[in-house]
DNA sequence: CTTGGACCTGTTACCGATAACAGCTATACT
DNA sequence: AGTATAGCTGTTATCGGTAACAGGTCCAAG
């Protein structure tokens, strides 16, 4: 039913071949005939078929995009990044969301490198579980990872220092005073993991014992944070003083101490990581450690440009990281001291 | 480089079109050489070659959602409802966000219609410019509308009744009392215009004249809420009580409110609509009109698979309209009566 | 006048799958 | 035994593009 380059040809009575060309704009076609056939191409209202054209060209100009939460607007600014390169380049995203859960991410991303030129993954997976993906890019899949990363994994990335997030946040609570300092801590991922290095660190940094008991187990959405917090009230004992793993844990864990009673930035102190948009919106701000989401995305979508242009990307700029920053509101209880 | 089917068939010792009947599950093979093909296919990872698959079959188990913001996470949502629906069935989805931006919204639409099997489309079209749509609607396109839809236009739409949406709203902040309220209106859309029309139904019901001066024109995103009440507490005469078209402009809203050192739920009242998340978080949480995304989103997706398997939608499902319902939280300041 | 080359256009094959049909083999039935 | 038929497998053409190469035309230079 659509119009093909057949239809085009027979039309302007030319091979199908010089239309192909003319639409291409290839320099092998005289100006004249260009013309007439983008004509009749335009009042036919062509429209290549992406099908065939990825089949015989073997590029489909689609990017995968996979992040553990659409609805975690941390990615979705993410997201965005990337489209603000990638579109300008003819390339359009597939996202797919995995809603933290590893179980769904390898095939996804196994079902994604069939139809697309390159993805730009998230990992939910625990850095131990790496050898699937160490496969595909053997295999020449071209993958760039973001936000959550994975070591000894041969692909460029894109991160901030997280060891050095969970040490800022956990620093910043000490330096108000705490030395009975909880965690919200996160899943296997390598985010997880370095943040609740960088809690250790800081707390050795200032001589204060770790107390396994002030870790509690929790995930990354907010809905872990909610429950983590809640059951946490409910055996009591809480801590005055909490890193979660992110903003949206932190969220979670706000709602549930407010429901039991208690007040955020007086009773306890919370700190998030992300800087999540609406952050500094909420009933009380969120004190969160933040780092350029824009850049990001960004960076991702150009290292994944150059990798699927066949550059050979210089070992420097392979991996990247992005410098963590403070940012005080009121959830820290900072303020109160002004 | 990668496997074909015509590796599994040279290593079997069949016919490619076996192969391919075996791993697409055809009746017309025996179990045994079946068996011995998908064995093969699997030690060799296969995957088959999704641009040749749809070329063949003019299916691609794509589809395309076009919405206009995904940082509102209003359309997270939707998009996350139709994902529970379309992954489950086999198709993965193709996102692209205008934006707010209608000079985009064609381009990006007729782009994806030529790699996907249907679109969801929430249009920043004016009704007006529906023309392209009913054109490609006519040429057999699979189209089915959600959130903002546009008259006459033949084709299935899941939405809610933005009229009453605005109705309600508007009916609210006068029974709190008040009888000059303002509105920040949106962009040319059904939605806004529609909301406005509920503002007005409401002013008439109470007998309330209404007064174009209180009209702000705005935008739907939060950065035009901003800017648009900024612009009005500066020049000064803002009305008590204020009615924004959805709930990013009314939280943009917000936030000028407050740099304006004016109260929200005092000095001013504000109602939004979309019952965005986190607004039950926010310093003030935000007085809504809600109805369900989930349900949106699902319901869309469902006429969707029912149009793309050819199934005729009956007239009584074609236009889906989910009920409206006022959530009342402080930034009204209802709770002051309390 | 011939010849070389620039410049344009067409032909053929192929990308990797599937549809449609043709053909072969066993079994069952007369 | 002969034949119909079910059941499986292979062949060929095709989807709509593009790559690679093979021409053909025309002009300019020798």
């Amino acid at each position: 039913m659509p119009v093909t380059l057949a239809d085009i040809a027979r039309e302007v009575g030319v091979s199908k071949m010089t239309v192909s060309r003319a639409i291409n704009n290839n320099a092998l076609i005289s100006p004249k005939t260009r013309q007439r056939v983008l004509e009749v191409a335009r009042r036919l209202n062509y429209q290549p078929n992406q099908h065939a054209r990825a089949l015989a060209t073997n590029r489909s100009y689609l990017i995968g995009v996979v992040v553990p939460d659409l609805m975690n607007l941390y990615f979705a600014e993410v997201a965005r990044a990337i489209e603000s390169i990638a579109r300008p380049a003819g390339f359009q995203l597939l996202i797919c969301s995995t809603d933290e859960d590893p179980t769904r991410e390898v095939g996804e991303v196994e079902a994604l490198l069939q139809r697309t030129d390159g993805l730009i993954i998230s990992s939910v997976l625990a850095p131990t579980d790496a050898g699937a993906y160490r496969k595909m890019i053997r295999d020449g899949a071209r993958i760039v990872l973001v936000d959550r990363t994975m070591r000894n994994l041969n692909c460029p990335a894109v991160a901030t220092d997280n060891v050095e997030v969970g040490r800022i946040a956990t620093d910043h609570l000490i330096s108000l005073g705490h030395t009975r300092i909880g965690h919200l801590s996160g899943d296997a991922s390598s985010v997880s993991n370095d943040r609740l290095e960088g809690y250790k660190l800081a707390l050795l940094n200032h001589r204060i014992r770790f107390d396994k008991s002030l870790i509690m187990s929790c995930g990354l959405l907010e809905s872990d944070g909610y429950a983590a917090m809640r059951k946490w009230i409910q055996k009591g004992d809480v801590p005055r003083a909490i890193f979660a793993v992110n903003d949206p844990a932190a969220i979670g864990g706000m709602k549930a101490i407010e429901e039991g009673g208690l007040k955020i930035g007086e009773d306890i102190a919370i700190v998030g990581a992300g800087n999540i948009h609406y952050g500094d919106m909420l009933r009380v701000p969120l004190t969160t450690v933040s780092w350029s989401r824009a850049e990001m995305g960004q960076q991702a979508a150009q290292l994944l440009m150059q990798s699927m242009a066949g550059e050979t990307i210089p070992a420097k700029s392979r991996n990247v990281s992005l410098p963590p920053e403070l940012v005080i509101r009121n959830s820290c209880g900072a303020k109160r001291f002004r």
